[in-house]
DNA sequence: ATCAAAATTGTTCACGTGAACACTAATTAC
DNA sequence: GTAATTAGTGTTCACGTGAACAATTTTGAT
């Protein structure tokens, strides 16, 4: 299957040179006279070599410091399972020397993230990986990044104006149209679907208005013009807003679906009584209290945006850049998993 | 974050004895008096020693040599997307030495089994991964690989007898139940449901058995008897069959939906018309004819068996348990991905 | 008590890399 | 012509482990 593995030593036997020039001409650490440079090019293009990342790795024996930067799990536990995914990967990692030091901020707080961020550049870390909710304080913290030459990968929340080692998350637009999927294949086919946005910030909202597109756009395509869409943003003072909104829905209007677009489903679950449920729930993410209403059949489906891995994967590929010097694609996007009252237990 | 890492040096300077003592002792090669081992077991006590992979792997600087035996994916294609997972793990593992030779057999064919087992065995290799799907004869093979002391894992079909390494699968039972809660939710909620077995050996009938069992476990406690029942094994002579019960259902029946239990759903899809049903077909596995069945809107939901990330983990956890000394757990269930049109996309 | 055998303990090497260091040959300065 | 500098090259060490090997101490036999 593989071949033989060339060591330097090889290539210095093969070039009549020492392992000492072979190594200045991989290394470009210069002091080769021409003519052995060519020698050592030449045996390159001829053999296919690839450094021991084993013997390189014991050799540098150094601890690699990686600093996570994500919101807080104590004002939205959301945050909790990208923490597990890094404890995941360091469990994986740590005996390749990966350290990891996370930080968090507080997600309503723009200054806040700006201050934890300075701290974590100060611990000098070697790696960063961050979720980066606020779109015009990320950019400056990543430049500062760039320019300290700090890799970082970015999870959750794609900011492609910046120029991160690598971004792992979801087609938001297509995570829309599969909830719509679900929502046709198990609604009525006529009445309203009200969609309503939950956010304390405002940077949110892009992310939103994907999903809502990728679901307007589902049902533009497949119904024909039997239901009507409207559309809820709330801020804050959600209790108060949200109860007298649905009442009124719900005595005044056919509803035929809710659409939810973000974790705060359950929110939504609470003023529903399941037996007189006539019409799907369909939310984001496998939250404690989501995956409790999932279960009492008031939430019908929930898409997973699979926090856990995507922290997971980010970690991975910081590894492999820094510990393995390997390459890696600056955009992953993973699976869109559907969940049901049925297959949660699979995915916990 | 993670404390000082501790080498037999240390050991042995805290013990006050040479490092050639502490080896003796950590991999019990006797010669050390009975002092000595215990002061290197009081000190192995207060620290967590853990020893360094990296220089253990290139010190022992060998190649693991790992064979798979899979059905051939000429005969069913749903085997082509272990080989992918195989694939994608001997990428991640060669750097640490793991060659993988893939072996192939006949799924129709016990005998050519025996006969692919016993050249495998005959190749030597470290460490086995296999998809068992024949039990009688596979517990023939794992008897042998027990006594030559070969690990291995076992993905697809559990065989609970065998002493495998591990067990990578689903819950067939669960899957069944997650197709039944799909159907419940996007049916009309009367009539007859069909229930198809595709199977080429008897010797698949307890996986797909578990599956009906599940799908029925679910209306028994959600639908109150308006629905029934009718299960169908076909075995051979597919196209004939087939299409006279199809023809014979749909014209004097009411359908209220189709459930198969392997991944030849797509045979059932051939007969149906899209614009004209009116009821879900729910089947198994993302190969390509389910696939382009699913786009087409023939098929409405399918069962993702993971076949790709089953292969993965199980050499994942075989580069483990040789490569990096680690324990592994003795059965991994993965998550039952629900597919539909919308989702495919990012599952590929 | 003396020597040989056995038991125990300590030292060294190899794995492949990367870089410091040591060495040689050629060039420059005077 | 000789010393000092520099360019180029080769050698050695460290990383931590595992095992072979060498050295030392203890035990047993006479």
């Amino acid at each position: 299957m593989s071949l033989k593995k060339y060591t330097t030593k090889d290539i210095a036997k093969l070039a009549d040179v020492s392992r000492g020039t072979v190594d200045r001409v991989l290394h470009r650490r210069g002091k080769v006279s021409e003519e052995a440079e060519k020698k050592v090019r030449k045996v390159l293009e001829e053999i296919d070599y690839q450094p021991n990342v084993i013997a390189r790795t014991l050799r540098e024996n150094k601890i690699i410091q990686i600093a996570t930067l994500l919101p807080s799990p104590e004002i939205d536990s959301f945050w909790k399972k990208p923490m597990i995914g890094i404890n995941e990967a360091l469990h994986s990692y740590n005996t390749f020397g990966v350290s990891i030091t996370q930080y968090f901020y507080d997600q309503n707080d723009k200054s806040n993230f700006e201050e934890v961020a300075k701290r974590l550049i100060d611990s000098k870390p070697d790696g960063i990986l961050t979720a980066p909710l606020f779109k015009k304080e990320a950019l400056v913290f990543f430049d500062q990044c760039h320019t300290l030459g700090l890799p970082y990968t970015t999870i959750n929340t794609d900011i492609s104006e910046s120029q991160y080692a690598c971004f792992i998350g979801q087609d938001l637009y297509q995570s829309g149209r599969i909830a719509a999927d679900l929502m046709f294949k198990t609604q009525k086919k006529s009445g309203k679907i009200l969609i309503f946005h939950f956010d304390e910030e405002i940077s949110n909202s892009p992310h939103m208005q994907e999903k809502e597109r990728g679901f307007k756009d589902y049902f533009a395509k497949h119904d024909t013009n039997n239901q009507t869409f409207e559309t809820f943003n709330l801020i804050d003072a959600i209790e108060h807003n949200l109860k007298s909104i649905l009442d009124n829905s719900l005595k005044n209007e056919n509803i035929s679906g809710i659409f939810v677009t973000t974790s705060k489903t359950f929110e939504v679950a609470k003023y529903l009584r399941p037996t007189l449920k006539t019409f799907p729930l369909i939310g984001y993410d496998l939250v404690d209290e989501n995956i409790k209403n999932l279960k009492s059949g008031k939430i019908d489906f929930l898409i997973n945006q699979n926090p856990k891995k995507q922290a997971f994967q980010g970690i991975h590929y910081l590894t492999e850049l820094l510990v393995f010097k390997k390459e890696i694609p600056t955009k992953e996007l993973l699976p869109i998993d559907i969940i049901t009252k049925e297959n949660i237990s699979t995915y916990l």
